[in-house]
DNA sequence: GTTATTCCAGACACTTGTGTATGGCAAGAG
DNA sequence: CTCTTGCCATACACAAGTGTCTGGAATAAC
C-alpha cells in the first residue's frame, strides 16, 4: 500500500522553516499586481510558496479574510514616503519638489504596480475604493504643502498639487515603461510647467 | 408529467424580438464596467438580457471570442473623439483647448469608465494592453497639435500634451466623482497652468 | 524524553463556472 | 400551409475553486 515518501515532500532538505501569516500576504500582493484579485488564489498562493493549501486556513479564516489584510498592509505603508517630504528638515520648496520626483523617478521606495493593482482593485469594490480615495487626498496634501514652500497660494498651490499628483497617476495606468533616461530628459518640461 | 409553462417563460409576452450579436457585446461592455473581466461570465450576461445561455454559443464560439470582440469594439469606438478636434475647421487653439475640456467634463460622448475599464483589463493581459497603448499613442498625438496651434513647438508641445492627457487618466484612476460645478470653478486654474 | 503546539499534506463535499448536445418555438420563404 | 432557418431553454459532463477535516511531522515546552 504505496507509501508516501513523506520527508521528501517538504519544501527542500532544510530544516523547518514556517511561513507565517505575513508570507501569505506578500505572496497575495504579487499575486494581485501580476494577476488582479482574481488571480488571488488560495491554491496559486500556496503552490508559489511551495506548500498546498493546508496551512492558509491556520493564519486566515477565509480567502476574503486575506484580501481585508492585504487592503490594510497598503493603506499602512503607502502614505509614510510621501509624508516626510514636505516635513524634510532645512529644504527649500524646489528641493522637497525634486525629492517628489526623485521617489517617483527611481521606483525604488515607491512601487507603482503596487499602487496601480490595488487601484484596480478599488474600481469594483466600495470598500477599497474609500481606502483609496483617503490615502490619494493625503498624498495630495503632503504635495500641496510643497507648493506652498514653493510660493504658491490657496487654490493654485492645490491645483498644482492635483496636477502633479493626477499626471502621475495616469502616467502609471496607462502602464508606460519609458527608460529612466527618457524621463530625466523630459524632467526639465515638467519642472518650468508645473514648479 | 408537470408540462412547463413554455410560452410565458419568454422574455415578455412582447413578439419575438432576437437579441443578437451586438446586444452580447454591449452586455458585457456593461459587465466589464461594473465587476471588470471577472464579471464577464456567460450566464450573467444572459440573465442580465432576459435570457439564458442557450444563444450565446450560437452568435460566440467561446467566452474569449467574446472578449476579443469587446476589445475590438472599444478600439474602434475611441479614437474618434479625440480625433475630430485639431481637424475642427476654422477654430482657434484656444477653442479646440476648450473643446477637449468641454469633452472631458460633460462624459457624455466620452465614457470615463468605459476606458478606465478597459486600462485595468489591460494591466493584466498583454494584449489588451498592446491595443490601449497604440489608442493612447493616437490621442496624445491629437492633442500634441491642438497645443501646436497654441502656438507651442517641439517637445515643449509634447509635454504638455502628456501632461494634459495623463492627468486627465489619473483624474479618472482615481475614481472620484466630483459635481460639474466644482470642475468648472477649477477649469481656469487649469487652463492658466496648462495652457 | 515526554508532551504540547505549530504548521502542513491530502482527501472530501460543495459550489460555480464553461462548453456541448438536443429539442423546440417563432417568423419569414416558398 | 409547410418548411427552413434563427434564436433560445434545458440537461449534462467537466473543470476549477473554496472551505472542512483528519492525521502527521517538526519544533518548542516541560
Amino acid at each position: 500500500m504505496a507509501t508516501r515518501p513523506r520527508t521528501s515532500t517538504r519544501r527542500a532538505k532544510q530544516a523547518r522553516q514556517p511561513l507565517g501569516r505575513d508570507a501569505w500576504i506578500e505572496a497575495a500582493r504579487v499575486a494581485l499586481i501580476e494577476e488582479g484579485t482574481a488571480g488571488i488564489e488560495v491554491n496559486k498562493l500556496a503552490k508559489r510558496l511551495g506548500v498546498t493549501r493546508g496551512g492558509f486556513y491556520w493564519f486566515f479564516e477565509s480567502r476574503e479574510q486575506l484580501l481585508d489584510a492585504l487592503l490594510d498592509h497598503w493603506a499602512e505603508t503607502s502614505t509614510v514616503l510621501f509624508e516626510r517630504i514636505p516635513k524634510a528638515p532645512g529644504r527649500s520648496g524646489a528641493d522637497k519638489f525634486k525629492m517628489l520626483v526623485d521617489l517617483w523617478i527611481s521606483e525604488k521606495e515607491y512601487d507603482p504596480r503596487w499602487d496601480s493593482a490595488v487601484r484596480d482593485w478599488a474600481r469594483t469594490s466600495s470598500k477599497v475604493l474609500e481606502t483609496v480615495h483617503e490615502v490619494d487626498l493625503k498624498r495630495i496634501g503632503f504635495i500641496e504643502q510643497i507648493f506652498r514652500d514653493l510660493g504658491y497660494r490657496g487654490k493654485e498651490a492645490h491645483v498644482r498639487a492635483r496636477v502633479t499628483y493626477y499626471h502621475q497617476v495616469g502616467y502609471y495606468a496607462l502602464g508606460i515603461h519609458e527608460s529612466r533616461q527618457v524621463r530625466l530628459e523630459l524632467m526639465p518640461y515638467y519642472t518650468k510647467i508645473l514648479a
